[in-house]
DNA sequence: TCTATCTGTCACTATTATAGTTACGGAAGG
DNA sequence: CCTTCCGTAACTATAATAGTGACAGATAGA
Protein backbone atom coordinates (compact mmCIF):
# COMPACT_ATOMS: atom_id res chain seq x y z
CA UNK A 1 0.00 0.00 0.00
CA UNK A 2 2.74 2.32 0.66
CA UNK A 3 4.54 1.30 -2.53
CA UNK A 4 1.30 2.28 -4.28
CA UNK A 5 0.84 5.42 -2.06
CA UNK A 6 4.18 6.36 -3.38
CA UNK A 7 3.43 6.20 -7.25
CA UNK A 8 0.03 7.01 -7.22
CA UNK A 9 -0.57 8.33 -10.89
CA UNK A 10 0.80 4.97 -12.54
CA UNK A 11 -0.54 1.90 -11.64
CA UNK A 12 2.03 -1.05 -10.62
CA UNK A 13 1.90 -4.84 -11.53
CA UNK A 14 2.24 -7.62 -8.86
CA UNK A 15 5.07 -8.66 -10.17
CA UNK A 16 7.24 -5.38 -9.61
CA UNK A 17 5.48 -4.89 -6.06
CA UNK A 18 6.68 -8.60 -5.60
CA UNK A 19 10.11 -7.76 -5.75
CA UNK A 20 9.63 -5.10 -3.35
CA UNK A 21 7.82 -7.15 -0.90
CA UNK A 22 10.47 -10.09 -1.93
CA UNK A 23 7.66 -12.51 -2.46
CA UNK A 24 5.44 -14.36 -5.16
CA UNK A 25 3.32 -12.19 -7.25
CA UNK A 26 0.25 -13.90 -6.76
CA UNK A 27 0.52 -13.95 -3.08
CA UNK A 28 0.29 -10.05 -3.77
CA UNK A 29 -2.73 -10.49 -5.88
CA UNK A 30 -4.13 -12.85 -3.22
CA UNK A 31 -3.77 -9.88 -0.57
CA UNK A 32 -4.43 -7.20 -2.66
CA UNK A 33 -7.78 -8.75 -3.73
CA UNK A 34 -8.79 -8.83 -0.30
CA UNK A 35 -7.75 -4.97 -0.53
CA UNK A 36 -9.55 -4.44 -3.55
CA UNK A 37 -12.89 -5.82 -1.68
CA UNK A 38 -12.71 -3.97 0.87
CA UNK A 39 -12.68 -0.98 -1.55
CA UNK A 40 -9.15 0.42 -0.60
CA UNK A 41 -7.60 -0.20 -4.06
CA UNK A 42 -8.64 -1.48 -7.87
CA UNK A 43 -7.17 -3.00 -10.43
CA UNK A 44 -7.03 -3.19 -14.09
CA UNK A 45 -6.17 -6.38 -16.50
CA UNK A 46 -3.64 -5.79 -19.85
CA UNK A 47 -1.23 -3.53 -21.21
CA UNK A 48 -0.08 -0.87 -18.78
CA UNK A 49 -2.33 -1.86 -15.86
CA UNK A 50 -1.89 -3.30 -12.88
CA UNK A 51 -3.12 -1.99 -9.45
CA UNK A 52 -3.64 1.68 -7.73
CA UNK A 53 -5.29 3.16 -4.50
CA UNK A 54 -8.65 3.94 -4.76
CA UNK A 55 -8.58 6.96 -2.55
CA UNK A 56 -5.91 9.22 -1.50
CA UNK A 57 -3.46 7.78 1.05
CA UNK A 58 -4.49 10.46 3.79
CA UNK A 59 -7.83 8.96 3.57
CA UNK A 60 -6.85 4.75 4.09
CA UNK A 61 -5.79 4.24 7.99
CA UNK A 62 -4.00 1.45 9.19
CA UNK A 63 -7.07 -0.09 10.85
CA UNK A 64 -8.82 -0.64 7.54
CA UNK A 65 -5.71 -1.99 5.90
CA UNK A 66 -5.89 -4.70 8.93
CA UNK A 67 -9.46 -5.20 8.91
CA UNK A 68 -9.24 -6.04 5.16
CA UNK A 69 -6.64 -8.68 5.25
CA UNK A 70 -6.40 -10.34 8.81
CA UNK A 71 -9.78 -12.15 9.98
CA UNK A 72 -8.88 -13.64 12.94
CA UNK A 73 -8.15 -12.46 16.01
CA UNK A 74 -4.99 -12.20 17.22
CA UNK A 75 -5.88 -13.33 20.78
CA UNK A 76 -7.18 -16.71 21.10
CA UNK A 77 -7.47 -19.51 23.04
CA UNK A 78 -6.05 -22.76 22.19
CA UNK A 79 -7.40 -24.32 19.24
CA UNK A 80 -9.06 -27.03 20.72
CA UNK A 81 -12.23 -26.29 23.24
CA UNK A 82 -11.52 -26.41 27.07
CA UNK A 83 -13.63 -29.22 28.82
CA UNK A 84 -17.28 -27.91 29.22
CA UNK A 85 -17.81 -30.16 32.39
CA UNK A 86 -14.96 -28.64 34.08
CA UNK A 87 -16.45 -25.07 35.77
CA UNK A 88 -13.18 -23.52 34.74
CA UNK A 89 -12.81 -25.18 30.87
CA UNK A 90 -16.53 -24.34 30.60
CA UNK A 91 -16.75 -20.37 31.29
CA UNK A 92 -13.61 -19.33 30.54
CA UNK A 93 -14.24 -18.84 26.91
CA UNK A 94 -16.61 -15.71 27.12
CA UNK A 95 -14.53 -14.38 29.93
CA UNK A 96 -11.43 -14.50 28.13
CA UNK A 97 -13.35 -13.41 25.17
CA UNK A 98 -14.35 -10.14 26.51
CA UNK A 99 -10.97 -9.32 27.91
CA UNK A 100 -9.29 -9.70 24.88
CA UNK A 101 -11.88 -8.01 22.16
CA UNK A 102 -11.05 -4.73 25.04
CA UNK A 103 -7.24 -5.38 24.38
CA UNK A 104 -7.40 -5.55 20.40
CA UNK A 105 -9.66 -2.75 20.16
CA UNK A 106 -7.05 -0.81 22.21
CA UNK A 107 -4.20 -2.04 19.80
CA UNK A 108 -7.14 -1.06 16.51
CA UNK A 109 -7.56 2.21 18.27
CA UNK A 110 -4.22 2.75 17.67
CA UNK A 111 -3.96 2.03 14.06
CA UNK A 112 -7.00 4.15 13.62
CA UNK A 113 -5.18 6.63 13.74
CA UNK A 114 -2.05 6.07 10.90
CA UNK A 115 -2.32 6.76 7.30
CA UNK A 116 -0.58 5.22 4.50
CA UNK A 117 0.78 8.77 4.02
CA UNK A 118 2.06 9.00 7.30
CA UNK A 119 3.94 5.91 6.44
CA UNK A 120 4.87 6.75 3.67
CA UNK A 121 6.23 9.98 4.78
CA UNK A 122 8.64 8.07 7.27
CA UNK A 123 9.93 6.07 5.06
CA UNK A 124 10.96 9.15 3.10
CA UNK A 125 12.42 10.68 6.34
CA UNK A 126 13.90 7.38 7.17
CA UNK A 127 15.31 6.58 3.96
CA UNK A 128 16.62 10.82 3.92
CA UNK A 129 18.48 10.32 7.25
CA UNK A 130 19.74 7.17 6.25
CA UNK A 131 21.37 8.96 3.08
CA UNK A 132 22.90 11.52 4.67
CA UNK B 1 -3.75 -20.55 36.04
CA UNK B 2 -7.70 -19.60 36.44
CA UNK B 3 -7.51 -22.76 37.44
CA UNK B 4 -4.75 -22.72 39.73
CA UNK B 5 -6.27 -19.64 40.99
CA UNK B 6 -9.24 -21.48 42.25
CA UNK B 7 -7.96 -24.34 44.65
CA UNK B 8 -4.88 -22.56 45.33
CA UNK B 9 -3.91 -24.83 48.57
CA UNK B 10 -3.40 -28.09 46.47
CA UNK B 11 -1.37 -28.31 43.71
CA UNK B 12 -2.98 -29.69 40.54
CA UNK B 13 -0.94 -31.56 38.83
CA UNK B 14 -0.25 -31.57 34.51
CA UNK B 15 -2.77 -34.76 33.37
CA UNK B 16 -5.59 -32.79 35.90
CA UNK B 17 -4.78 -29.40 34.33
CA UNK B 18 -4.58 -31.31 30.50
CA UNK B 19 -8.17 -32.43 31.12
CA UNK B 20 -9.38 -28.94 31.64
CA UNK B 21 -7.70 -27.33 28.33
CA UNK B 22 -8.78 -30.57 26.87
CA UNK B 23 -4.83 -30.96 25.55
CA UNK B 24 -1.86 -33.24 26.25
CA UNK B 25 -0.55 -33.05 29.70
CA UNK B 26 3.52 -32.50 28.18
CA UNK B 27 1.77 -29.50 26.09
CA UNK B 28 0.81 -28.27 29.86
CA UNK B 29 4.05 -28.99 31.39
CA UNK B 30 6.14 -26.80 28.77
CA UNK B 31 3.80 -24.18 29.12
CA UNK B 32 3.83 -24.17 32.91
CA UNK B 33 7.62 -24.52 32.70
CA UNK B 34 7.65 -20.96 30.78
CA UNK B 35 5.67 -19.57 33.73
CA UNK B 36 7.70 -21.11 36.16
CA UNK B 37 10.71 -19.23 34.78
CA UNK B 38 9.07 -16.36 34.68
CA UNK B 39 8.25 -16.71 38.86
CA UNK B 40 4.60 -16.91 38.22
CA UNK B 41 3.74 -20.79 39.54
CA UNK B 42 5.75 -23.35 40.97
CA UNK B 43 6.26 -27.21 40.81
CA UNK B 44 6.96 -29.68 43.00
CA UNK B 45 7.64 -33.54 41.77
CA UNK B 46 6.81 -36.71 43.27
CA UNK B 47 3.17 -38.26 45.30
CA UNK B 48 0.91 -35.01 45.77
CA UNK B 49 2.71 -32.51 43.89
CA UNK B 50 2.27 -30.93 40.87
CA UNK B 51 1.71 -26.68 40.22
CA UNK B 52 0.58 -24.28 42.29
CA UNK B 53 0.99 -20.38 41.42
CA UNK B 54 3.44 -18.61 43.25
CA UNK B 55 1.95 -15.38 43.95
CA UNK B 56 -1.65 -14.60 45.34
CA UNK B 57 -4.05 -14.07 42.25
CA UNK B 58 -4.86 -10.86 42.66
CA UNK B 59 -1.18 -9.92 41.80
CA UNK B 60 -0.62 -11.49 38.40
CA UNK B 61 -1.76 -9.44 35.76
CA UNK B 62 -2.74 -11.16 32.26
CA UNK B 63 -0.03 -8.75 30.75
CA UNK B 64 2.89 -11.12 32.81
CA UNK B 65 1.34 -14.34 31.40
CA UNK B 66 1.07 -12.83 28.49
CA UNK B 67 4.97 -11.88 28.18
CA UNK B 68 5.80 -14.74 29.92
CA UNK B 69 4.54 -17.20 27.35
CA UNK B 70 4.49 -15.23 23.96
CA UNK B 71 7.73 -15.05 23.05
CA UNK B 72 7.32 -13.05 19.21
CA UNK B 73 5.32 -10.14 18.52
CA UNK B 74 1.59 -10.31 17.31
CA UNK B 75 2.04 -7.67 14.45
CA UNK B 76 4.74 -8.33 12.20
CA UNK B 77 6.17 -7.88 8.39
CA UNK B 78 6.09 -10.94 6.05
CA UNK B 79 8.33 -13.69 7.38
CA UNK B 80 10.77 -12.81 3.93
CA UNK B 81 12.66 -9.38 4.75
CA UNK B 82 11.73 -6.73 2.08
CA UNK B 83 13.80 -6.11 -0.98
CA UNK B 84 16.67 -3.18 0.29
CA UNK B 85 17.22 -2.07 -2.87
CA UNK B 86 13.64 -0.18 -3.26
CA UNK B 87 13.48 2.71 -1.88
CA UNK B 88 10.31 1.47 0.48
CA UNK B 89 11.03 -1.66 1.00
CA UNK B 90 14.53 -1.07 2.19
CA UNK B 91 12.79 1.43 4.89
CA UNK B 92 9.67 0.41 5.62
CA UNK B 93 10.43 -2.10 8.49
CA UNK B 94 11.84 0.44 11.13
CA UNK B 95 8.74 2.15 9.84
CA UNK B 96 6.05 -0.20 10.58
CA UNK B 97 7.78 -1.22 14.23
CA UNK B 98 6.97 1.98 15.56
CA UNK B 99 3.56 2.02 14.72
CA UNK B 100 3.08 -1.92 15.63
CA UNK B 101 5.34 -1.65 19.16
CA UNK B 102 2.48 1.33 19.55
CA UNK B 103 -0.10 -0.43 18.96
CA UNK B 104 1.14 -3.66 20.82
CA UNK B 105 1.64 -1.18 23.92
CA UNK B 106 -1.82 -0.11 23.96
CA UNK B 107 -2.69 -4.14 23.69
CA UNK B 108 -0.44 -4.86 26.70
CA UNK B 109 -1.95 -2.11 29.12
CA UNK B 110 -5.54 -3.26 28.87
CA UNK B 111 -3.83 -6.51 29.93
CA UNK B 112 -1.95 -4.91 32.65
CA UNK B 113 -5.10 -3.83 34.04
CA UNK B 114 -6.36 -7.73 34.83
CA UNK B 115 -5.32 -9.58 37.13
CA UNK B 116 -5.98 -13.84 36.84
CA UNK B 117 -8.21 -13.24 40.20
CA UNK B 118 -10.02 -10.57 37.73
CA UNK B 119 -10.57 -13.77 35.21
CA UNK B 120 -11.48 -16.23 38.18
CA UNK B 121 -13.98 -13.99 39.55
CA UNK B 122 -15.62 -13.05 35.94
CA UNK B 123 -15.95 -17.05 35.21
CA UNK B 124 -17.53 -18.17 39.10
CA UNK B 125 -20.12 -15.37 38.16
CA UNK B 126 -20.50 -16.34 34.83
CA UNK B 127 -20.89 -20.06 36.21
CA UNK B 128 -23.55 -18.93 38.28
CA UNK B 129 -25.50 -17.15 35.59
CA UNK B 130 -25.79 -20.19 33.80
CA UNK B 131 -26.74 -22.49 36.64
CA UNK B 132 -29.91 -20.02 37.67
C1' DT C 1 -8.29 -8.80 -35.34
C1' DC C 2 -4.21 -10.32 -33.44
C1' DT C 3 -0.83 -10.05 -29.85
C1' DA C 4 1.39 -8.84 -25.74
C1' DT C 5 0.40 -7.87 -21.13
C1' DC C 6 -1.74 -8.33 -16.65
C1' DT C 7 -5.47 -9.70 -13.46
C1' DG C 8 -8.14 -13.34 -10.94
C1' DT C 9 -8.22 -17.66 -9.38
C1' DC C 10 -7.47 -22.60 -9.09
C1' DA C 11 -4.79 -26.58 -7.77
C1' DC C 12 -0.95 -28.25 -6.03
C1' DT C 13 3.55 -28.38 -3.50
C1' DA C 14 6.85 -26.80 0.01
C1' DT C 15 7.80 -24.99 4.26
C1' DT C 16 7.04 -23.79 8.82
C1' DA C 17 4.53 -23.55 13.17
C1' DT C 18 1.88 -25.82 16.44
C1' DA C 19 0.32 -29.54 19.07
C1' DG C 20 0.22 -34.59 20.14
C1' DT C 21 2.69 -38.62 21.67
C1' DT C 22 6.05 -41.68 23.63
C1' DA C 23 9.77 -42.18 26.46
C1' DC C 24 12.71 -41.77 30.24
C1' DG C 25 15.75 -39.71 33.89
C1' DG C 26 15.27 -37.63 38.27
C1' DA C 27 12.94 -35.64 42.35
C1' DA C 28 9.80 -36.42 46.24
C1' DG C 29 7.33 -38.87 49.69
C1' DG C 30 5.25 -42.85 51.89
C1' DC D 1 12.01 -49.30 47.10
C1' DC D 2 8.06 -48.13 44.79
C1' DT D 3 4.70 -45.01 43.15
C1' DT D 4 3.80 -40.51 41.53
C1' DC D 5 4.88 -36.56 39.08
C1' DC D 6 8.00 -33.16 36.94
C1' DG D 7 11.36 -31.85 33.11
C1' DT D 8 12.76 -32.51 28.84
C1' DA D 9 14.11 -34.69 24.58
C1' DA D 10 12.81 -36.80 20.26
C1' DC D 11 9.72 -37.83 17.07
C1' DT D 12 5.17 -37.71 14.58
C1' DA D 13 0.82 -35.54 13.08
C1' DT D 14 -1.72 -31.75 11.80
C1' DA D 15 -2.67 -27.20 10.39
C1' DA D 16 -1.30 -22.70 8.74
C1' DT D 17 1.28 -20.14 5.57
C1' DA D 18 3.70 -19.16 1.48
C1' DG D 19 5.52 -20.60 -3.11
C1' DT D 20 4.66 -22.17 -7.79
C1' DG D 21 2.68 -23.27 -12.24
C1' DA D 22 -1.15 -22.87 -15.06
C1' DC D 23 -4.78 -20.77 -17.51
C1' DA D 24 -9.18 -18.19 -18.63
C1' DG D 25 -10.54 -13.53 -19.27
C1' DA D 26 -9.87 -8.52 -19.60
C1' DT D 27 -7.43 -4.66 -21.80
C1' DA D 28 -4.78 -1.78 -24.82
C1' DG D 29 -2.23 -1.07 -28.77
C1' DA D 30 -0.32 -2.51 -33.39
Amino acid sequence: MTLLAQTHEEPLTSEYIAGSVNTHPVFIRRILGMLNKAGLVTSQAGVGGGWRLRKAPETITLLEVYRAVDENHLLSLHHRSPNPRCLIGGNIQSSLEGIFGEAELALEQVLHTRTIADVLNEVLQHAQARAN
